[in-house]
DNA sequence: AGGGATGTTAGAGA
DNA sequence: GTCTCTAACATCCC
């Protein structure tokens, strides 16, 4: 599920549990998606936990974990109960601390851990455009950063190498906000249109974290209401319009829009 | 039962 | 180089 949002959540639990403590030795079950020395890790003193677009960054002084949640990840405090066995676990041991846990249903989230002098590169080799949050994300920046493709807008907001942390959901969570119309050609938008994006997108982020209440993250499949404006909710009427929402195939994900509202920029 | 799901990556082809 | 599509990863939920 993870998006910029949830992974700044977990990002700032895991400092909350982990800053200045001292790591126990790592055990991993199913190991195939850590990568680097776990072990290496234990007797480690953790100085820092900090997010990069959807990665979470533990630094232990020399070395430096670095999580990524994939579709089902997700970090919680030891003893955790609730879910069935996960295909892939992780568990941090800390000195005088409960133990803090990786875990992942479908094990298509990764870990590895890797000498901190190395983390620029390991991101620089992902070719990850500058978070989409936080910082002075004007509309003019996001015009800057998506103006020069050529692909719909939608699209464009997903590619992480021109912003990185937009998910589908916040994608169209954003641009319904932003009243943009999802197929529209970033030439295509107007100086208001742009500034809109960067509201919404702002407010899809600090929305988002500000329903987050307890460390451990909620998830949205754990049941209970859709938490979404438009994500999700097929042909329902939009919330400001009243126009029964549409689904379209955009480079293989699906968008959710109203093609009532949603008109900046339409083609 | 089958299809789709909040992410990333590699490869093919236009 | 840009863009689109597909497959793969593995599990759960409708």
């Amino acid at each position: 599920m993870p998006e910029l949002p949830e992974v700044e959540h977990m990002t700032r639990a895991l400092a909350g549990w982990l800053a200045g403590g001292t790591l126990g030795p790592p055990e991993a079950r199913d190991p195939g998606f850590v990568s680097g020395d776990l072990a290496a890790l234990g007797g480690l003193r953790v100085t820092g936990c900090r997010r990069r677009a959807k990665y979470s960054v533990v630094e232990a002084g020399p070395l430096a974990l670095v999580l990524h949640y994939r579709m089902t990840g997700k970090v919680v405090w030891e003893p955790h109960a609730g879910d069935r066995a996960p295909r892939a676990r992780l568990r941090l041991p800390v000195a005088g601390r409960p133990a803090v846990l990786f875990l992942d249903t479908r094990r298509l989230g990764t870990a590895w851990v890797l000498p901190s002098a190395d983390l620029d590169a390991f991101f620089a080799d992902r070719k990850l455009g500058p978070d989409a949050w936080p910082g002075a994300r004007t509309g003019a920046w996001w015009a800057e950063r998506l103006g020069g493709t050529r692909s719909a807008i939608k699209v464009a907001l997903l590619d992480q190498r021109r912003v990185a942390g937009v998910g589908n959901i916040g994608a169209c969570e954003s641009l319904w906000r932003a009243r943009i119309d999802p197929r529209a050609r970033p030439a295509a938008l107007s100086g208001a249109d742009w500034q809109r994006l960067a509201e919404a997108v702002a407010a899809w982020v600090e929305g988002t974290l500000a329903a987050e209440t307890q460390p451990e993250i909620h998830w949205v499949t754990q049941g209970g209401p859709n938490p979404f404006a438009i994500y999700g909710r097929g042909a329902a009427p939009c919330p400001r319009c009243a126009r029964p929402l549409e689904r379209l195939r955009q480079s293989g994900r699906t968008t959710t829009w109203c093609p009532g509202c949603q008109t900046g920029g339409r083609p």
